[in-house]
RNA sequence: GGGCGGUUCGUAUAGCGGCAAUUACAUCGCGCUGUAGACGCGACGGCCUUUCGGCCUCCGGGGGUUCGAGUCCCUCACCGCCCA
């Protein structure tokens, strides 16, 4: 859908929803509201091979603006991802090699273009022009920023108290990432309140070559399923590659508090319509099960997704059996239990079987098995259950 | 280059020489329910037909002292801080 000229709402929404923090918005607003067609910029380390929902809301940001007519300039950085960034972070990142950025960028466009409109996107690698800047280039940036300024952004103030390491190439990164704005010649950028810094940094670096400075715009940080800050090593991320039904779940899971916060920020619901939802529906619950398919549709499509809220109903509220279980087939004989559930690993080990079973956490035919030397012979069809989401059929 | 400190479960931590090793978060199970949420309880190295039991493996690597070593000593590796 595009509009040649952006209604005031649509501007409004633009500028609001999901957005935390807008620099400069007067600015801003006057170039949305004068049909120029505005270079959007987002940088993208390509640190990790999957995209979750949290990460996915600057991507949606970047489709609104295109959806607007201005054109979306997404930046690769291969070059910067094998410095590392640690705006987010409490530690230095790994470095990665050239090789598990190829490996993680493959299947990030795949990811990526489930966003955003492939047609109306630029794609660089910043590698193209920061392998070549020379060190009196370097020096030129860095003579524009303080050291000082460096040193009281709080993850970096946080570290140095508690005696981490901070390396001097961090205090680079932020050149790096401004000069890519340089070199895109960026009208607005995009991103997380985390990259505060390094936005700015653009906004700071483009008049050295006579550019107008970027606009800033920064997106709203997404809390994960547990209420804490999303991110792949806590394993509380939504992906947007999961399945429909480990999507809807995992959205089901999450605080009754983030409920609207979700639904603006994950997912295209109109303003209005998600006011209805928060506040004719009292149940909390039912409120989820609409978010949660509003989310699963928007990357698995609409049938998908209510094949997901189906399927969620019928094993956990209602306690039926999933419709689809794996099936394992064994040669004849005598098993005992807690061979039988290593074998199909469910369980790790014999000793984690043992506990499981003493919790009653087994279930054989849907019955509490109560004995580990229980004995099955792989004669007819079992069903082993290990709690409420594991399931095994045995032929 | 000099001085000091650190390296223990996925993460963060505790550990006067008797330890399969503390606590928190995460994880898993059970109960309850409104859901895989919240709350409550429990488990959280492995193996074993003696299970309020037995055996094996484990605290960065190697060596030593000792009846006995995360715990003491030496050494190596890595990390951090301060000084230059």
């Amino acid at each position: 859908m595009i509009t040649k000229e952006s209604s005031d709402s649509q501007i409004v929404e633009l500028l609001t929803r999901g957005v935390e923090d807008v620099i400069d918005k007067a600015n801003l607003e006057s170039l949305l509201k004068s049909k120029n067609k505005l270079r959007v910029k987002l940088g993208i380390d390509p640190t990790s091979p999957n995209i979750h929902i949290g990460r996915a809301v600057v991507l949606w940001k970047l489709r609104a603006f295109q959806d607007m007519g201005h054109k979306a300039v997404f930046i690769v950085g291969d070059f910067t991802g094998q410095v590392g960034d640690t705006s987010d972070k409490d530690s230095e990142r790994p470095q990665l090699s050239e090789k598990q950025i190829k490996e993680n960028l493959k299947t990030y466009f795949e990811q990526a273009f489930k966003i955003l409109d492939k047609k109306k996107t630029e794609v660089y690698y910043n590698s193209k022009w920061l392998k070549k800047l020379g060190f009196l280039e370097i020096v030129r940036l860095a003579n524009l920023f303080g050291l000082h300024e460096f040193i009281s952004r709080e993850v970096i103030a946080r570290r140095m108290k508690e005696g981490k390491r901070v390396s001097f190439l961090e205090a680079m990164y932020p050149l790096m990432q401004g000069y890519d704005s340089v070199a895109v010649k960026a009208d607005v950028e995009l991103g997380g309140t985390d990259q505060r810094f390094n936005l700015l940094a653009g906004r700071t670096i483009q008049p050295l070559y006579k550019q107008a400075s970027q606009n800033i715009l920064m997106t709203t940080l997404m809390e994960g399923t547990d209420g804490r800050k999303m991110s792949s090593s806590w394993g509380n991320v939504i992906n947007i590659t999961d399945e429909p039904n480990m999507m809807f779940g995992k959205v089901m899971s999450i605080p009754d508090s983030l409920i609207k916060k979700y639904y603006l920020l994950a997912t295209r619901t109109s303003i209005v319509e998600i006011e209805r939802v928060t506040t004719e529906l009292a149940n909390p619950r039912d409120q989820k099960l609409l978010l949660a398919q509003a989310i699963a549709s928007l990357y698995h499509g609409n049938k998908s997704a209510m094949l997901a809220k189906d399927a969620f109903v019928a094993q956990f509220a209602k306690g039926q059996l999933p419709t689809e279980i794996q099936e394992k087939k064994l040669t004849p004989g005598k098993y005992k239990l807690s061979d039988l559930l290593v074998l199909t690993s469910l369980v790790t080990s014999k000793s984690e079987a043992r506990r499981l079973i003493e919790q009653k956490g087994i279930k054989v035919n849907q019955q509490p098995a109560v004995d580990t030397e229980y004995i099955l012979d792989g004669k007819q069809e079992y069903l082993l259950q290990v709690g409420k989401r594991k399931f095994v059929k045995i032929k």
